[in-house]
DNA sequence: CCTTTACTTGACTAATTAGTCAAGTATTAA
DNA sequence: TTAATACTTGACTAATTAGTCAAGTAAAGG
């Protein structure tokens, strides 16, 4: 009974966007609310604070952007080191794309909002590390089956998985820093180190 | 003439210090003030803004810490690849300490807060890259020293260099987000792979 | 159709934060 | 010693932001 909304999905999308435009401290409720064309009584109908909102804005990222771009790209049947270069390369695809709508480069909102509210939101925080986790597990279970099909030779595979994730976020993140996608054009040669094996180009 | 002040100093520490503690946008000029054992109306003799502040607490940071640290690690006295490894030491040293007095990890400084407001506060953003900069061409000289030994085989140093220093930063920014510095351990034997040499254990 | 109720609105208060300033103080340098 | 002045202070205003609420609206479900 009583009427529907969809105020709640139009406040994660606003905050999704604001604090990948901005950061998530420089949003303020009223902008949040402009944003998404809903007035402050609603924001506070459907959450307490912006962290609570955050939360779900995450989760929303992972299932509308973020599941969607890794099933895609990690399909069972793409061979499995496909899968790490298609990826890589729908990624820098996304990077490109925000270059040109936004004159810059996000990044990655995991990533970004992870560091910069890890010690003041531990309840976020604790969501962002699950879903960081999450895309590790795709890289990690590649790498397994190109294990197992003698693609590559790693010994501690989960480690691995860390360690290209981990570069490739540490890339996306100068890359903002500096604005500049420059320090991604050479992941597929430096993931290929990492792995034993080289990627080629995307 | 006129009395002198050790006040600017105070405020660059004070904002050094909570900038990475909690976060850059976090920081209000009350609580810089109240840090630093200073008045706001000081604070306003001296600066403009906090990002005024900023720019300057970076470059003392730089010059009171980051410079030194590299300095000693990368010491022409030691043979090239040990100073990779006295800098992943220090590295790892100063982060569990930090761990130890906070209870946290908080990383570095110039990716944390460089992710923040790069879209936010141009001239900061600058100068952090400039920064960072300075941080890898440390490494990158020396690779090319160990290159030039025969000690490692790289084509393109500088982007070595860039993958090895990405790496690194991108695993503090993880350790930060997760409160956990597990993913610092495998480090050594990455940057191995990076550089084509095992860095073997610290 | 009509009742119930979830949602919406705008106008409000309270709290925080930024920024100003005139008066006072301490130190330098002549 | 003292005059000049750089710095300090606390009390102030202004602006922004968070958060509240009573009254109104619209849709769901009987």
């Amino acid at each position: 009974m009583g009427r529907t909304s969809n105020t709640p999905e139009k406040l994660k999308v606003a905050l999704s966007e604001l604090m990948l435009e901005h950061s998530y401290g420089a949003v303020t409720i009223d902008a949040l609310c402009a944003r998404a064309g809903v007035k402050k009584g609603s924001f506070y109908h459907f959450y307490k604070t912006k962290s609570d909102l955050a939360i779900e804005a995450f989760e929303h990222l992972w299932e509308t952007q973020g599941r969607p771009w890794m099933d895609t790209a990690f399909s069972p049947s793409e061979k499995p080191l496909d899968r790490i270069r298609k990826w890589l390369k729908c990624g820098m695809d996304h990077i490109m794309e925000d270059l040109e709508n936004h004159g810059r480069i996000l990044g990655c909102p995991f990533y970004n909002v992870g560091s910069e509210i890890s010690t003041l939101e531990p309840e976020l925080a604790i969501k962002i590390v699950e879903i960081l986790d999450l895309h590790q597990n795709y890289i990690g279970s590649a790498l397994r089956e190109a294990s197992e099909a003698g693609l590559v030779e790693i010994d501690d595979i989960n480690a691995v998985a860390l360690d290209v994730f981990t570069l490739v976020e540490g890339a996306i993140t100068r890359a903002r820093i500096t604005n500049d996608p420059a320090p991604l054009y050479s992941l597929p040669v430096s993931i290929g180190r990492l792995i034993g094996t080289d990627l080629g180009v995307l």
